[in-house]
RNA sequence: AGCGAGGUAGGGUAGUCUGGAGUGCCCGCCGGGCUCAUAACCCGGAGAUCGGUGGUUCAAAUCCACUCCUCGCUACCA
């Protein structure tokens, strides 16, 4: 993760498909994304979070239909369940583009798509297929059950079409090279070592164009073809660059891009690893720098699914729990880059055990201690700085490691109250206790600095009981005393029960 | 089938690249301590032939070969 040399970073959430409510699984891109956005921040940089709504598809027209309302209506309703999470995670995104915007949208695309034109890599071609006229989409051999539509289970049809190709074939060994020598980084290795293999067995041309008679005629038209409209990727991917202006304010275009990370799910990394900056190089546009590739979740064991009906509503979540808490589970319990499991009952645990009996624990009855103390200024010897490493998780974050960034904070915390422990200040005084508490204070200060990324409210609520305020990583170290003015309050976490 | 990832105490993980006593962490279990703290905190203990077999080495969870099992990817699918 390295920010251009201006010190700007652009990071995207994936731009979810709004055809149903989010899930658990857009709750953990949310909160990664996140987590290294606020931690760049905290670095210095001036940070961009890019997250949106994905609209233009024919599910999206045909879910309207079914619920008898126009396609836009449904997507402005899909849309907002997004908007809602992400405000209600404390997302700190600065634009939510959506790709039914014509105004904002549509130029880029159609600009980007001239551009792929005119590096000779759109061509017309017959494209064949097992066409469902009940799903009115296309089929691969391999997705058909026994030959059969899996939802209608009716056999499908071939069908011939014209449509328009791109040339992905022409960037084979670009691509190959772009990725291994990571000026393309794939984070983690295993994903990169996925997208060479697949590049290595050979590129073909795809398709990104459908009939505006199948698409219903909803979506971006492809330009100077009034009977074709262009298929969703092309569409969707351009999100990343018609959301920082690209098409309609190229100041602002050259102000973000291009991207440092996309984040985004393991199923869509072919997109992101291969098409998306193949039209980029066709187009001449700087390639993002990095993807990041997560996994998904499964609930209780099992995976999530409307017929199991164990999908899992984080805005229902975020009825019981704070956002911090449910952040906080995500990523402690949920390895970085591999599949995890959502479990109720360890969430609670991680609240209960951790977030209060740690952390919330800590700062409760060292406050109590203070207050008691009666000092307002605190100095002595640094016994704690030497539990933490701080640079070691500035260093975590930045490659992309949330989940040991986060272990080793919480590793402090528990070496605090160790300390706590071994002291016991509570039969102490003189200069004695003005010394742990200095420690303490001094501790504590700088776990609500490097918790920021992963719990903001939770740490603003800690700098406010210090006294203190959250400025940026570079104050990760013991100063030569503490003389803010704390404040108790109230606990930071209720128990669950 | 091909390519990729992984199999470490009851469960979950780190460690593997750059071999060095099974070393660590979380949950659970057993015992003890403390009383500042939301019955929170701290310490100690039980519990693993590090998937299996065979090699390399003074020494292997770690390197090599083979084998068993799990998962992912194999194209127009969000």
């Amino acid at each position: 993760m390295r920010a251009g040399g201006d010190g700007r970073f652009y990071i995207t959430t994936a731009i979810p498909y709004v055809n149903a409510a989010p899930h658990i699984g857009h709750a953990l891109e949310f909160v990664q994304t996140d987590v290294i956005a606020r931690a760049n921040r905290l670095m210095g940089r001036e940070v961009l979070l890019l997250t949106g709504a994905d609209e233009n598809s024919l599910k999206n027209v045909k879910a309207a239909e079914e619920q008898k309302i126009t396609t836009q209506q449904l997507c402005d309703r899909n849309a907002a369940y997004f908007m809602e999470l992400a405000q209600k995670m404390n997302l700190s995104f600065g634009v939510f583009m959506r790709s039914s915007l014509r105004e904002a949208h549509w130029p880029g695309v159609q600009r980007l798509w001239q551009l792929c034109d005119g590096a000779g890599d759109i061509y017309r071609k017959k494209y064949s297929g097992l066409y469902c006229v009940g799903c009115e989409q296309f089929y691969t051999e391999g997705e058909l059950v026994g030959g059969l539509c899996p939802e209608h289970k009716t056999k499908p049809e071939p069908v011939e079409e014209e449509n328009y190709f791109f040339r992905l074939s022409k960037y084979q060994d670009a691509l190959q090279k772009l990725i291994e020598e990571d000026r393309l980084r794939v984070w983690p290795q295993s994903r990169k070592n996925e997208v060479l293999g697949f590049i290595r067995g050979g590129l073909e041309d795809f398709s990104i164009s459908r009939s505006v008679a199948r698409a219903r005629g909803w979506g971006v038209p492809v330009p100077g073809d009034s009977s074709q409209i262009m298929y969703v990727w092309l569409d969707a991917l351009s999100i990343y660059m018609t959301g920082v202006g690209y098409g309609t304010s190229d100041k602002e275009f050259g102000k973000w891009w291009p991207t440092d990370v996309h984040v985004i799910g393991k199923g869509i990394i072919r997109f992101h690893a291969v098409y998306w900056p193949a039209i980029l190089l066709s187009a001449g546009i700087d390639l993002p720098k990095s993807v990041f590739v997560h996994g998904y979740l499964t609930v209780e064991g099992e995976k999530m699914s409307k017929s199991i009906g164990n999908v899992v509503s984080p805005l229902a979540l975020l009825g019981k729990y704070t956002a911090d808490e449910l952040r906080y589970y995500l990523i402690r319990d949920i390895p970085t880059f591999e599949d995890g499991d959502f479990s109720e009952a360890a969430l609670k645990d991680r609240v209960n055990k951790e977030l209060l009996g740690d952390l919330g624990n800590l700062v409760n009855r060292v406050l109590t201690i203070v207050e008691k103390s009666g000092f307002t200024d605190f100095s002595g010897k640094n016994e704690l700085g030497g539990m933490l490493d701080a640079d070691a998780v500035v260093g975590a974050l930045g490659a992309m490691e949330l989940h040991n960034a986060l272990g080793m904070i919480m590793e402090f915390v528990r070496a605090c109250n160790r300390y706590v422990n071994d002291k016991a200040p509570w039969k102490l005084d003189g200069e004695e206790l003005r010394g742990v508490l200095y420690n303490l204070l001094e501790a504590m200060r700088i776990v609500s600095v490097l918790m920021y990324p992963f719990i903001p409210e939770t740490s603003e609520k800690i700098a406010g009981k210090l006294g203190t305020r959250i400025t940026g990583f570079a104050e990760c170290r013991f100063r030569e005393s503490f003389t803010e003015r704390t404040a108790k309050g109230e606990h930071l976490f209720k128990k669950i029960e």
